[in-house]
DNA sequence: CCGCATCCGCGTTGATACTG
DNA sequence: CAGTATCAACGCGGATGCGG
């Protein structure tokens, strides 16, 4: 018979050490990482984690399901079960933003085996201060070659998901490649648009708020 | 011989994932995280974290001073090698904060007895600086909540213990969750003061001997 | 004692095969 | 497609050893 499974904890009173306690395990937080985009299913999580062993995806995923992070449901649109994050989930991916933008100054330019326009949403979304918003509630169409995303501002807060918004109030178009080298500061985002590698349009009020939600880039 | 060691990586583009390769393994970021509170030796680090292989946190040291996080230095104070963090590491513990803060919700605090009040003082001890000590042999009382600790302090040594002291130099008292929160750096002590959260009464030199005890905290 | 290196037993992980 | 079962390989924790 199974023997109980008696999960290895640090027991610290300590916050950094009970929240590893519960997302320190490995792939755990790309999988936060992951949901934090929409929900999905088994199988797209299975290709966003190359080399994941499929048992050990499916303990994750019940392990943050116990743990209130995650929630198996129904899904309309996809006609199939997905995993999609709860409101304690997101509070935990908000907590994550520092690390990855600490993170992305180490991403290795010359390793692309594997790029994903997905992990640069993120890329993107760490990159964006949700305390530069102006208030304004408006949604940015932000295409990465041929795949659109959406950048939705609120008041002091700032979503990006997969998909093109309803009604944007400006358009970006960059090439993967160059919004690559912006993020590990390899080129200025002047240099990328007079390269002609991304263009801006739109009201050019909302381009100037767009502007200045850009943390910690090379303008 | 042995072979190379074939460091475990996600190679993923992505900011998260390259942070997780270099600090995403078991004790590594608690290992960032007590290096913050000042430079500290090998043993001290062992000290505080109970259930770390020796050999495991020796390679790990390296792997951090590899990767530029911490640095191997000699002190003249502790008369001894020690390990703290370069700049870039404190960055890293910087962006662990947040997810330090997310993780305080989680952490039980209706622990088994004895576990909670342990560990508070392994807590406490790691904060303490036995160098600061002036020489004079004295206890404090140290109230969190309703549970008394004792603080003994003589002549480069620091002890800390469950329980009421006999004839205490001082009194602190602390609510547990102030406590947790200057501990992982989301409240200055001056704040918890200011909030009714903590008050210290006894001789003020004692008051001031005490005080400069405290490491790697922000007042 | 302190600061590690080495070895061993076991739990965790990764790849493949299998089932509804 | 959404998982489960199985097993080999690796990472980890504990004990031991060893020079300073």
């Amino acid at each position: 018979m199974t023997v109980v499974a008696t999960r290895r904890s640090y027991r610290q009173f300590c916050g950094l050490a009970a929240a590893l306690d519960v997302v320190g395990e490995r792939w755990t937080m790309l999988l936060v990482r992951d949901l934090a985009l929409g929900a999905r299913r088994y199988g797209e999580l299975l290709e966003g984690l190359p080399g994941i062993g499929e048992g050990l995806l499916a303990q994750r995923l019940r392990h943050l399901e116990a743990e209130g992070i995650a929630r198996r449901t129904f899904s309309q649109a996809h006609g199939a079960v997905v995993y999609e994050l709860t409101e304690d989930g997101m509070a935990l991916f908000e907590a994550l933003v520092p690390l990855t933008a600490w993170g992305l100054k180490r991403v290795d330019l010359d390793d692309d085996e594997g790029v994903k326009a997905d992990w640069l949403a993120v890329a993107l979304r760490a990159r964006l201060d949700p305390l530069q918003t102006s208030g304004v509630e408006e949604r940015y169409a932000f295409w990465v070659d041929d795949e659109p995303f959406t950048i939705a501002v609120g008041d002091e807060t700032i979503a990006v998901e997969r998909g093109e918004p309803e009604d944007p109030a400006l358009r970006v178009d960059i090439d993967l490649d160059a919004l690559m080298q912006i993020g590990a500061g390899a080129m200025s985002i002047t240099e990328a648009r007079e390269a002609g590698r991304t263009t801006i349009s739109g009201d050019p009020k909302a381009i100037s708020r767009y502007a200045r939600l850009w943390t910690g880039i090379r303008r």
